[in-house]
Parts: structure tokens; C-alpha cells; sequence
RNA sequence: GCUCAUAUAGCUCAGUCGGUAGAGCACUUCCUUGGUAAGGAAGAGGUCACCGGUUCAAAUCCGGUUAUGAGCUCCA
């Protein structure tokens, strides 16, 4: 006779065990038809799940954020069942639900093609026009071993045996069709109504690779049609704003085959590469940094002593001339630590701030290299902040203020997430201090009030890691700085100090970047901007355009003067109508166009144009220019 | 590095069954001097990524290399 309490505090009592669907119908038959899956006393069950004793209960539709994963898990399994009746002898693995969608990997000797993803779309929605019952059935682990083994199953054979003891094992039946999964699962196939296959890719066996490489198929579901096409178009809408195709479009950089990785960057891109340059260099000198240089080849010695040649070797470019074996420099903190070493150091020089555009190259793997966001050569905003222990948490503080400050001028109030990287099992440095380090940087988050997460083992070899990253404009994250407590490299590499009390020590080591690299950065504001770039890192800020060849002169020398001024202005003077040239410019999106026919010309004045098609009016050279001023001022 | 796909004019892309290449935009020249998102005409432009094979004949079919893309793995 279970009671059945609902989230709204209401009971119903029932006579029988009751099922979660009974109990949705007996609320409405609208709820009955909604019900994806049931809660019971917090655990997520199907809803032909028996209830027999007291119990709380949520119904699941589409309307909970555990519906929509619901939905998503079982077209996982729904896109399964259509693989496995296409292409006999196809072995499933697992199929999980990530965000948007879902993927499901496969062991099959062919791969299949975008053609093939068709046929499994169409096929699965035919097992949804049928409406398939989904059914749970619970077996012993024996007699699943022995069910999958028979099925030809090995990879679930193998999930099964891997399963820890006592765990209930259930399989999920849907026709003919069946699969290992803990659940829950759409009543029948019925409910999904909105899903769209996407892209099939290789993908290691349990994420190794050194295993075989499995076929992943991945898709998109959603609660309807309408939340589908949505999807779609954000899709789309992040297309439009790929870094590579609005470089080439804006005449930004390039690349080449002769420098797979690196980037050639043209006048306009170099422009806003050096106006992110001159604002950094400027920043970090009022933050007490002071800027140096360091060779960009350096004997393999100080890598190995460094131990980056040890773990990393194996991606270094390498260089052998007059019979010595140089690296070309993967990072810049070893070369920091020889400009520390110079010169018997003082406590009272701590802490030193030593800040680089450190020039970088790292032989990553050929497929992992993406536009300018991943590439072989790239620049650093890099520093080190040679410290005391005491100092470490003053100094990250400190940092993570300036951190925020430079992305307020970039993004004004970027949406931010933290993460704080903890020791990984290939590691420098005892453990204590490895306790230390990962306690300094968590307190640091803490003292400034920061929401974090934690990413165990996913630090440096040589220390703890905190991961600054931002949300842009739709959501998408990008990782940017970090902050690094160092307790090895100081030691392995002979830094020392004199202390108060007249006794060498081993100084801490702060690792940090604010941009990340100047490459990856520059993508990602491409990216977040659309190529609207703020005026102060506008290639060119305005363009000034006659329209008949009477006022050539004159805006020639409105030209002339914006630039004697400071400002990165053109002309146009081609010989087309000036609707033709503003098509252009904003294409190219010119922050301001300044128009100028007789009128202006006898007046003195520009006719300004936005990027956005706002009319700003007939404006004094003057007023203009202080306008601009006033939109770059406080960044350079 | 692994799986799959792609590589044709400066750019975006067509090119059927194997028979020596085509459009739009951009470019050059000429006409047009026009007030806020495309004025008109003509012209020039290609070793079809590279190397090899099959064939009377290869942009097209096959193999390899390189680069790029989507994922996977990696990311000091």
C-alpha cells in the first residue's frame, strides 16, 4: 500500500504497487504521455519501474534537464539498434550522452561515410515510426557474461566483467535489439522526435591509444523539431565566426605548407598582434615586471638538467651544429632562471618579476595543430616571479587582479570559470611540496572569493596549475592564463638567494601568462568579436572616402592629419561610388568611415559612418579625434 | 601520431562516363564623377598540391607523400 509523495508535497495512495506511468496517469493523461523517466527517492528509474513501498516521487518529461538526457541516452541506443541491423557484425561499446547530443562508438572493420549516416538516420527513424517498447530486464552477471558472449558482444563482455562487484546489472531491450545500460530509457522509441546524426570520427578504445580505434558516430537530439533547428543555427552561427575564415576574409595571416604550425601575419594582422604587444608590455611594467629577452636556441644540456628534455623530448625541434645538440626553445622558464642566477641574489630583490614575449616552438603532433589557435611556433606573454614561500600567496593575489584587469579592457565583464590543476602521476618534486603548492594556489582562489573547480592530476610536471578560462559571446570556453607554483625547477637548476639571516636559499617559482599566447589569443578574440575588433586594435580605425575626385586632396590630408595625430587611418580615392566603398569597408569592418564631398570639404569636416550603418553626422576634424581618443585612451 | 575526408584561377566553388579546364567575386584597361551596402564594357589569369602507376589518352582511376579539415590521443 505505497504512499507516493510528489515534489509539490501532495500524496496519493495507492492499493497495489504502482508503476511511475500508473502514477503519471493518475494525475492526468496529459503527464502519462509527457513521462520520459521517474525519480524515486532520488534515483533516476524507468517508468515501468514498481513502486511497492512509501516512496517520493518526480515525473521526468522533457521539461526537466534529466528528460533531455534521457531523450539523448536513448537515441544513443536508438542509433545502435539502427547500426547493428545495417552493418551485421558491428560490435557495440558505449554510448554516452555529452553535451548537446550523444555519441556511441563501434567496433567495425569498415568506417563508415557520410552515405552510411544517412541510411542509420533513415533507419532510425523508421524504429521510431514503429514505436518500439523499450523494456528493462535484470540478470546476473553470469548469465549477462554468457548472453553477450553468445551476442558476439566482447566489448561489453568486457564492460560487464569490469563492472564492481554487487552492482545490479540490467540490459535494456528495445524489439530484437538489446544493450547493457544502466538506464533510465524512454518508455518507447516513440518519444524521439528530434535528432540529427552529425559526424563519425576514430576514437581509441577506453580513450588509449594505444588500443585499437573504434568508430564514433555522433549526434544531436533534442526535446522537438523547433529545438533542433535552434541548435543548428547556433552551429552555424559559430562557423560563421571561424578565426581562419574571417582572417582570410580581413587579410590577417596565413600559413603554408613549407611552415605546417606557424603563422605569416600580414600588415593588418601584425597591427593588432603589436597593439596587443605595446598594451601588455605597458601593463606589466606598471605591475612591476621587468621585460627581457632569451635565446631562442639553447644547448639540449640545460633542457635535460631542466627535465622538459626528459618528458618532452620527443617534441622538441632539434638542432646539431659544430658537433653540439641544441634545442630550439619549447619554453622560456629555464632561460628565466639563468637571467635569476646572474649576480648573487638578496631576499630583498624578491620577489623578482621577470616577463618575456617568449618565442616558443613545440613539435606538436601533426593533428593536433588548428588554425593559429594550436600551432608549433608561438609567443608567450610569459613571466616568472621569483619568490619566497612566504610570498607565494601575496604575489598570486596580486596576479589575479592583473589577470582580471587585462581581460576587462579586452572583454569588459567576461563570464569566467577557474580551475585549479592538481599533481599528476608523472611529476618533479616531493610530495610535500607538492602539498604546499597545491594548498597556496587553492588559497589564493579562496582569499579572493573565487568559485573553483578542481581537475585532479591534470597539472605540470613541476607544480600545481591555475587554469583561467572565459566564456564568450555563445558560450563557448576558451582556456587563457594560468598561474603556476613552482617548488622544483629553482632547485634543479642552482637558483639561489641570500636570506636575512645570511644563508642560501632556493627561491619559489611562480609560472604565469595572462594571454595565454599572442597566436591563440588573437583567435580567440577573432572568434568572440566576429572580426569587430575594438577600436584601439582595429587595424585601420577609419578609412576616409571621396566621392568624385574634387575632394581627393582634402581627404588626403583629413588622412595625414588623423595619422600625424596617432590614429591608423587610410583613404579611399578609387574611382566608384561611395556605396560601393562603404559596402567594402564595412565588410572589412572599419570602425569608422569618413565620408567627404563639397560639402565637408568647405565646411571642414568628415561625414562619420559606423561599421554598424549608424550615421554619426558631420563632425570637425577635432571632435572626430577625441572621439577616437576616447575609445582607445585607456588601454594604450 | 591514429581514423576518415579534402586539395581545380588571388577568393568561393562547378567540372557527368577518362578525351588537354569553367562560373561568380577580386585583378587590369576603358567608359562613368555618381552623397551612404555591389554603375557599365572589355581583357588578362590555371604544370588541376606533389611524386609515381594504369591507359592510345588522367583534374577524373590506383598507390605514395605533403598540407588542411572533423574527431581521438597529446598539450611543458
Amino acid at each position: 500500500m505505497p504512499v507516493i509523495t510528489l515534489p509539490d508535497g501532495s500524496q496519493r495512495a495507492f492499493d497495489n504497487p504502482v508503476s511511475v506511468f500508473d502514477v503519471a496517469a493518475d494525475i492526468g493523461p496529459g503527464l502519462a504521455k509527457a513521462a520520459l523517466a521517474g525519480k524515486v527517492d532520488g534515483r533516476e528509474v524507468d517508468t515501468s519501474h514498481l513502486i511497492e513501498t512509501d516512496a517520493e516521487l518526480a515525473i521526468i518529461t522533457d521539461r526537466d534537464e534529466e528528460g533531455l538526457e534521457v531523450i539523448r541516452h536513448s537515441t544513443a541506443h536508438l542509433l545502435a539498434m539502427a547500426v547493428q541491423e545495417l552493418f551485421p557484425g558491428v560490435q557495440v561499446t558505449i554510448g554516452p550522452v555529452i553535451e548537446d547530443g550523444f555519441y556511441y562508438d563501434f567496433a567495425s572493420g569498415k568506417s563508415f561515410d557520410p552515405e552510411d549516416l544517412e541510411k542509420i538516420e533513415q533507419r532510425m527513424a523508421e524504429i521510431v515510426k514503429n514505436d518500439v517498447a523499450v523494456e528493462r530486464l535484470v540478470m546476473s552477471r553470469e548469465h549477462a557474461i554468457e548472453e553477450f558472449r553468445n551476442m558476439g558482444e566482447h566489448y561489453k563482455v568486457q564492460i560487464i566483467e569490469d563492472l564492481p562487484e554487487g552492482e545490479e546489472i540490467s540490459v535494456y531491450r528495445q524489439g530484437p535489439w538489446m544493450d547493457l545500460c544502466r538506464g533510465p530509457h524512454v518508455p518507447s522509441t516513440g518519444k524521439l522526435q528530434a535528432f540529427k546524426l552529425t559526424k563519425v570520427a576514430g576514437a581509441y578504445w577506453r580513450g588509449d591509444s594505444n588500443n585499437e580505434m573504434l568508430q564514433r558516430v555522433y549526434g544531436t537530439a533534442w526535446r522537438n523539431k523547433k529545438e533542433l533547428k535552434a541548435y543548428l543555427r547556433r552551429i552555424e552561427e559559430a562557423e560563421k565566426r571561424d578565426h581562419r575564415k574571417i582572417a582570410k576574409k580581413l587579410d590577417l595571416f596565413h600559413t603554408q605548407e613549407e611552415a605546417p604550425g606557424m603563422v605569416f601575419w600580414h600588415p593588418r594582422g601584425w597591427s593588432i598582434y603589436q597593439a596587443i604587444e605595446q598594451y601588455m608590455r605597458k601593463t606589466q611594467r606598471e605591475h612591476g615586471y621587468q621585460e627581457i629577452k632569451t635565446p631562442q636556441i639553447v644547448d639540449l644540456s640545460l633542457w635535460e638538467k631542466s627535465g622538459h628534455a626528459d618528458k618532452f623530448g620527443d617534441d622538441m625541434f632539434m638542432l646539431n651544429a659544430e658537433d653540439r645538440n641544441f634545442a630550439i626553445k619549447p619554453m622560456n622558464c629555464p632561460c628565466h632562471v639563468q637571467v635569476f642566477n646572474q649576480g648573487l641574489k638578496s631576499y630583498r630583490d624578491l620577489p623578482l618579476r621577470l616577463a618575456e614575449f617568449g618565442s616558443c616552438h613545440r613539435n606538436e603532433p601533426s593533428g593536433s595543430l588548428h588554425g593559429i589557435m594550436r600551432v608549433r611556433g608561438f609567443v608567450q606573454d610569459d613571466a616568472h616571479i621569483f619568490c619566497t614561500e612566504e610570498q607565494v600567496q601575496d604575489e598570486s593575489s596580486t596576479f589575479i587582479d592583473f589577470l582580471h584587469e587585462v581581460y576587462k579592457d579586452f572583454f569588459g565583464e567576461p563570464d569566467m570559470i577557474y580551475r585549479l590543476s592538481t599533481r599528476p602521476e608523472q611529476r618533479v618534486g616531493s610530495d610535500a611540496d607538492w602539498d604546499r603548492a597545491e594548498k597556496a594556489l587553492a588559497d589564493a582562489l579562496d582569499a579572493q572569493g573565487l568559485p573553483w573547480e578542481e581537475l585532479p592530476g591534470e597539472g605540470a610536471f613541476y607544480g600545481p596549475k591555475i587554469e583561467f578560462s572565459l566564456k564568450d559571446c555563445i558560450g563557448r570556453v576558451w582556456q587563457l592564463g594560468t598561474l603556476q607554483v613552482d617548488f622544483s625547477m629553482p632547485g634543479r637548476l642552482d637558483a639561489q638567494y641570500v636570506a636575512e639571516d645570511g644563508s642560501r636559499q632556493t627561491p619559489v617559482m611562480l609560472h604565469r601568462a595572462i594571454l595565454g599566447s599572442f597566436e591563440r589569443f588573437i583567435g580567440i578574440l577573432i572568434e568572440h568579436f566576429e572580426g569587430n575588433f575594438p577600436v584601439w586594435l582595429a587595424p585601420e580605425q577609419a578609412v576616409v572616402l571621396n566621392i568624385t575626385d574634387h575632394q581627393s586632396a582634402y581627404a588626403g590630408q583629413v588622412c595625414d592629419q588623423l595619422n600625424a595625430m596617432g590614429f591608423r587611418v587610410d583613404t579611399d580615392l578609387r574611382n566608384e561610388k561611395v556605396g560601393f566603398k562603404i559596402r567594402e569597408h564595412t565588410i572589412q569592418r572599419i570602425p569608422y568611415l569618413l565620408v567627404v564631398g563639397d560639402r565637408e570639404m568647405e565646411e571642414g569636416t568628415v561625414a562619420v559612418r559606423t561599421r554598424t550603418g549608424e550615421d554619426l553626422g558631420s563632425l570637425s576634424i577635432e571632435a572626430f579625434a577625441e572621439r577616437l581618443q576616447g575609445e582607445v585612451d585607456k588601454r594604450l
